[in-house]
DNA sequence: CAGTGGTCTAGACCACGCG
DNA sequence: GCGTGGTCTAGACCACTGT
């Protein structure tokens, strides 16, 4: 009854679970895997994407299948969502952004509540733990909020330092709407990943004190290495109970 | 350079998308629709993939492939997450409840701060929108903490309709941690989904004020049906900002 | 029973990475 | 060039649904 693919698959994740495959470890090619396993390549092939969906396997095209290093969650804190700071400094992240000025369309005029053909700046923000990219983040601001910095001559990587901070003035209200699903092709050959690995895409909404929206950021992370943790106490609990 | 199946699967997609096909249609067997674009089922069968893993097409076997009814997103609100009572309104969800006694073993002693072995009660909650199911539920509470009302012989219903409100006394804290994930097979053949739909799995943890944990709750829900919405305000970002 | 999807085979040929 | 994974074929056989 239980088919072919997942007693491999499970016969594999017993062997990288249990250590006799390590992290970086190179497994046989699937077609030594076939003849072991007495399966077609077909089969066998189904057999690793189930560990692939598990974000154990990390295949890569004309190497070979790989096990992935011990996935060291990283933790998206809600609120104010940057990084866990205790995480961040764990780890060596590093971060790449380009820049793009844009006028609002579709979507992003509903979001951030502004007019259609609004002048916007984008940062595409790619972050990277290793070698490996990490999360990616498109984040949009009205132009006349993006800082100066940002739009000048100075190194993206000054920006990129800064975009870590709370910015000026400082979010009075944060919503984030946190949904999972597949990668997009795109998103998934920019991370890197299988498009069979599951992602967490969370869009939040910054607004100031006057109830502008003072940023809107599309946030992707591969969902083997990011949770993300929203913490609530009795002061939101009052608030929330006569809603 | 793009490959047949996602031709393939973009062509299905149209068709869907403009109204040529609506919800609740079957498509065409695999075989024709293999003969139709020339192709072996096995390819064909990899497009329709990819629509099952954006939610658009649901197989039942030995019946056909369905589209599936336009997803009205139900929106898990965090802080205390039950549904959001304006779409629960408009949404008819049912409830069922298996309720089981069982000592605390492994990750739900450390979720829950309690001793090994010491006394729960497990409710598995599963909801449905109309015919198919929505949600699935994981929840834990100790067993003195427990209403005697899901103790006693009354219908689980009762219990289910009590659980959509806030308990007594209210938790003073919520620690909710996200993330994405395939489904388990389990999850899977019990929300009948395909396992190639992410899923939102989030883990609610409620303590009262003295810090006890009232409550361990594991979420799932399949991907396309349900957004977790996060809501922040100042008075918690000064709270974190001297983290 | 007939018709559907689910699993699997034993290949072929293509695209990528590296020496 | 050689070995790797990526895509695809043209079937076979099994499991489920409804008549």
């Amino acid at each position: 009854m239980t088919s072919r693919r997942l007693i491999i698959a499970d016969d594999l994740r017993r062997q990288i679970t249990t250590g006799r495959l390590g992290p970086g470890d190179r497994l046989p090619s699937e077609s030594a895997l076939a003849d072991r396993y007495k399966v077609s390549t077909a089969t066998l092939r189904s057999a690793l994407a189930v560990l692939q969906g598990e974000g154990l396997v990390e295949k890569i095209h004309g190497k070979g299948n790989f096990v992935r290093r011990p996935l060291r969650k990283i933790t998206y804190v809600g609120g104010w969502g940057t990084l866990d700071p205790r995480t961040a400094a764990d780890v060596d992240l590093r971060v790449t952004v380009r820049t793009t000025a844009l006028p609002a369309r579709g979507h992003l005029t509903a979001l951030l509540k502004v007019d259609d053909g609004s002048p916007l700046t984008e940062f595409l923000r790619l972050s990277y733990e290793g070698e490996s990219p990490h999360s990616l983040a498109r984040v949009y601001v009205p132009r006349d909020l993006t800082p100066t910095t940002a739009l000048s001559n100075r190194s993206s990587r000054t920006w990129a330092e800064a975009s870590f901070s709370v910015p000026d003035p400082p979010p009075a209200e944060v919503h984030e709407t946190v949904s999972a699903r597949l990668p997009t092709p795109d998103e998934a050959s920019t991370l890197r990943i299988n498009t069979a690995l599951a992602v967490l895409a969370i869009t939040r909404v910054a607004a100031d004190n006057t109830g502008r929206v003072i940023e809107a950021a599309l946030l992707v992370f591969p969902g083997d290495r990011v949770d993300a943790v929203f913490s609530t106490h009795h002061v939101i609990e009052e608030r929330q109970a006569h809603r």
